[in-house]
DNA sequence: CATCCGTGCTAATAGGTATTATCACATGCG
DNA sequence: CGCATGTGATAATACCTATTAGCACGGATG
């Protein structure tokens, strides 16, 4: 038995195990015993919650206090393994983290146009949501990346700069912000043309002859809101009609914001001949409004809505109003992932897709009217 | 340098590795290679892809086949581990698959339900979705399932009974199906109780005077058209009154189909006072066709819808509806997993969660009628 | 006082994967 | 023919984690 340790004698003399400390990249079981004083075994114990194996509590806390100090992490062996290996089943899974999915229908769209464009390349998408909280979006994001995903889609469901969470860049993933971005364009990002957007419907009433046009808008704090209304009076620069601040009443995305609104706006000495809602709910309310002044949509007065709601197309009558272009984003957050495989981590510029206006019956020519 | 070794030796002594055939439960490298007849070393290259290492395609071949056959697997170390550890980060991540998603609000509520009661435990919730195809929703779940879920909860977006795909009966996890159920009742299941919804329905307009109700069916094909026509022929029965064939017309689900079953309903020589449509869209197209005849409701007839889509609320006048439980059923899985730890996997009853009834402005007394 | 446990941990080891240092073997070259 | 050289694997080993078999020790017991 003592021969064969012979037989591998010459090879061994180039060995150098372990020249001296080993700062390796990956925090072990054992670093972490070392740092609570106990033996690697107990931290595997106390780790996996091993039934049947008694510790003091006090070891126990000593370990976990220990494994979070040094931030272990569990080995996952298919981190970095790229998108599509040779190996059915292995296939490419991109995460998809957002704040909330239930709120409102843009996530699920988006994630529609990300299951879409990944399904062709046969990867799985994973979804998880952070619902904002600082304690659990971590978490959720650590579940995705510590299982190994080859890219990870990061979205908010407002429109908005945001401060990334510093685990954004230390992944060794491409990651994609939907609907956000940060300062700093370290990331690829994609938007909706919020401006182009409201600029789009203003000058679609413009091109109805109106010239006398309102606009009720969203929370002011929102970029969204900020953004529908420069579109709105850029149109209006364009189309050389002066603004007038009368007509700009605030809302606050709600119906009945837009109820109360369209009230004031009736008010006036000098009427609106159209009226554009920043968004559909603010467009049910003015609906409403206009209904109760005996007004009829679009002789008496165009409207248009913007975010293209479900409830948009059932109104009395259909709602002129624009898309946001949530599926696109989704797609686009996917082709950017099989184009450059991740360009040395530069500056990217943010991307805004269109939001088209997609055209029903609540806009009408103004010559019926008084011009 | 000899002398340690004999330290070692006495333990050496009991070493016995390897005793014979090992049939463990995994599938190792060392499997694959012997099975493609090379090193372990070379398989691991192969399926790590390693850069810089050159092997021959046909060698990488050999061991990608041997590893489908096999069925390798990465090692994944928190497959079996309890939905709670006590180290956060490591948290019970918990899978969630549903065939579609972005059709129709139900499942995002169901997620949305699921990971309300999720939350509180810390547990994070993963999406997936199938679209139920065959070839992808393999590849879904095992995204999930490979790389450690706790537990998974199994959803369709239609209410049915599902021939469980086999890997489920093969996971080690607990498994939960949500609107949906397999005939050998092997996994729990929650349903909502649409017999109960018909009839709860259905009985709200009986007990506004109504006699002759009228219902306009889904797709009959379909588990919930049946099972609401249950409970509206039951309601009925319940209060004596006779069934009449006549005032059940079938319709698909459409708002148009709604309204063309309205109009051969109001075509009868004795007109219904109410119907009942068995989902909202229906009930929008027989709004419609209502109107069209100068009917007003709820004073000439009365409507109930079911499913309490968003749009319910905003009809004129608001629709009475019924609330499927897509909520109440993502929580009443969750809540299954943190009760019994999976009890021997044996027969389990199916779970039906009631559909309760939101009373809006569509359903008036008979007494203005004649009666 | 010796014994006998339960308690709380550890040593040793099994069983996996990743990686490094070679190695056998054609193949071209002088 | 003798030798460098590139190619396609491998052996041996480094490093992980999980698990089994005890070990030390304090307190109850006889």
């Amino acid at each position: 038995m003592s021969e064969p340790t012979e037989l591998r004698d010459p090879p061994q003399a180039s060995r150098r195990r372990k020249p001296a400390a080993k700062p390796k990249g990956r925090v072990t079981m054992t670093d972490i015993a070392r740092a609570a004083g106990c033996s690697q075994a107990t931290v595997s114990f106390v780790l996996n919650n091993s039934p049947g194996i008694r510790l003091s509590q006090q070891t126990r806390e000593r370990v976990i206090e220990a494994a979070r100090a040094l931030g272990y992490s569990p080995p996952v062996f298919s981190a970095l393994r790229p998108a599509i290996t040779p190996f059915e089943g292995l296939d490419g899974v991109i995460g998809f983290v957002v704040d909330q999915l239930a709120t409102s229908p843009e996530a699920v769209v988006a994630i529609e146009g990300a299951r879409q464009a990944s399904w062709n390349a046969g990867n799985v998408l994973l979804v998880a949501q952070t619902m904002g909280d600082a304690v659990m979006e971590p978490r959720a994001v650590q579940a995705l990346t510590r299982r190994g995903i080859s890219a990870l889609i990061y979205m908010t469901i407002f429109t908005r700069e945001i401060a990334a969470p510093d685990f954004l860049y230390s992944l060794e993933i491409p990651v994609i912000l939907l609907n956000c971005y940060t300062a700093d364009y370290a990331f690829p990002a994609v938007v909706p043309s919020e401006i182009a957007g409201g600029q789009s419907a203003t000058r679609h009433l413009i091109g109805h002859g109106h010239r006398r046009i309102a606009t009720i808008t969203g929370e002011p704090w929102m970029q969204a809101a900020q953004d529908r209304l420069k579109g709105y009076r850029r149109a209006l620069a364009t189309a050389d009609i002066p603004f007038d601040p009368e007509l700009v009443v605030e809302g606050d995305w709600s119906a009945s914001a837009g109820y109360a609104a369209t009230v004031k706006l009736l008010g006036l000495k000098e009427r609106p001949t159209a009226i554009f809602c920043q968004n559909d709910r603010t467009a049910i309310g003015c609906y409403e409004a206009l209904k109760e002044a005996g007004l009829h949509i679009p002789q008496d007065i165009s409207v248009v809505g913007y975010d293209d709601e479900e409830i948009a197309r059932h109104l009395f009558p259909p709602l002129t109003t624009s898309i946001l272009p949530h599926l696109a984003m989704g797609q686009w957050a996917i082709e950017q992932l099989e184009t450059p495989p991740t360009p040395g981590r530069g500056r990217y510029p943010i991307t805004k897709l269109e939001c088209p206006l997609v055209e029903r019956e609540s806009v009408g020519a103004v010559s019926t009217q008084l011009r």
